[in-house]
DNA sequence: TTTAAAAACTGATATTTATCATAGTCTTGC
DNA sequence: GCAAGACTATGATAAATATCAGTTTTTAAA
């Protein structure tokens, strides 16, 4: 991205702060921008027609939402909301549309980035068609270790709710809550109250894997 | 694109016949181009740790294979298998490539299919997720109906094995068996074979929307 | 045409997951 | 500090799905 473009869009952005449970878009609204995120994370979510909210992405720092829905002009197919308290910039639909229009570079850096969401998509896809939800979660918890890290007590440095992690993986609430507690019985994890620590990461891997 | 690209594009093309049950490429290939159809049906799949094939989609005439590799300059994540004869042809990475760094209206193109690309697969996640394998089945009737048509005879053009149409779905092959038989005994649907026609479409999406 | 292999089918059973009911435990706003 | 509501937890049971074992049908090659 050339200075100049840089500039422009850096100037048409606003700043906001969101808090943990508000919404930034709802699926089928119409978006005049985009949001990026600079501290918190939000949960990307779809209602199925059976009334759950199906999570298909946890959004972080550094990360775009509602791209997807600018660039193919349409409205949004997935409802953002945070899952912490948030800090994030809007940049207006006109100045993507047009650093688009005006930069290859970006378009090309975009369309890269867009091709690693597609291969992730798939092998979510995969994951959840193929693997039990023991293994989900367990997949689940190692990812929330490797992208959002542990606090100084050895927890989970995000910590979801017990029906988010159900609706992450695909579940019902009762089923994750269960699991949870047999993973704990197992000393793969320890809890306190919401919170969960990462106690035994081989032996969750390994029950991913398949053992 | 211009006159003069569409004709470079044009000349690097080959075109090659591909037998149903073949293989175009395989998970973890290093493409060194990409496969338009002209003719016939792809499916797209990538193996599960527990051995099974998860089909993630049906790449047909006018679809593009392999691009997504190509442009994120990874290895196919996703093996290419005829299910039925195909007709391809093939254009080289190096045309792509430079197709892409010098019209930026091809890549903006590119794009825009892309992120229709990744709407479509967070469709899939959240039906994965969220219906049960009967609705799963019965959605994916209405899918190869909608596609691919009905021959003379009323049977979908494109018969799928019962194998195929279990790993679309992610379930067990007996499974989608006995569910289809169980659609047969409703009169939701009719076969002859492998072969399987739509009888009632209305009951099928009642199904789908949970009745 | 025959025949061997592949695919489709069915039954019995085990396992996984969802649902419903209920009780305990944290928050949080007043 | 405490009451109300939300969240977590657990048991009992039902429903969905997978697995294994076998039979029948279809397909395709010799």
């Amino acid at each position: 991205m050339s200075k100049e473009e840089l500039k422009k869009v850096s100037d048409s952005k606003t700043t906001k702060t969101v808090k943990k449970g508000e919404s930034l878009f709802e699926e089928g609204d119409k978006l005049n921008g985009v949001y990026c995120v600079r501290n918190g994370v939000s949960k990307m979510s779809k209602l199925s027609p059976n009334g759950k909210d199906q999570i298909v992405k946890l959004a972080t720092k550094g990360e775009v939402m509602g791209q997807r829905s600018v660039i193919a002009e349409e409205h949004a197919n997935l409802s953002a909301v945070a899952v912490s308290d948030m800090e994030v910039c809007f940049i207006p639909k006109e100045s993507i549309t047009s650093t688009l229009q005006k930069n290859p570079n970006f378009t090309l850096e975009v369309l890269r980035h867009m091709a690693n969401e597609l291969r992730e998509a798939d092998d979510v896809i995969v994951n959840m068609s193929q693997k039990t939800v023991k293994q989900r979660i367990a997949e689940a918890f190692l990812y929330l270790k490797n992208n959002f890290g542990e606090d100084a007590d050895g927890f989970l440095a995000l910590t979801l709710s017990r029906e988010d992690i159900a609706n992450v993986v695909g579940t019902a609430t009762e089923s994750a809550i269960r699991i949870i507690s047999e993973f704990k019985k197992n000393g793969f994890i320890h809890t306190s109250g919401k919170r969960i620590g990462i106690k035994d990461e081989r032996k969750l891997r390994d029950l991913v894997e398949g053992f």
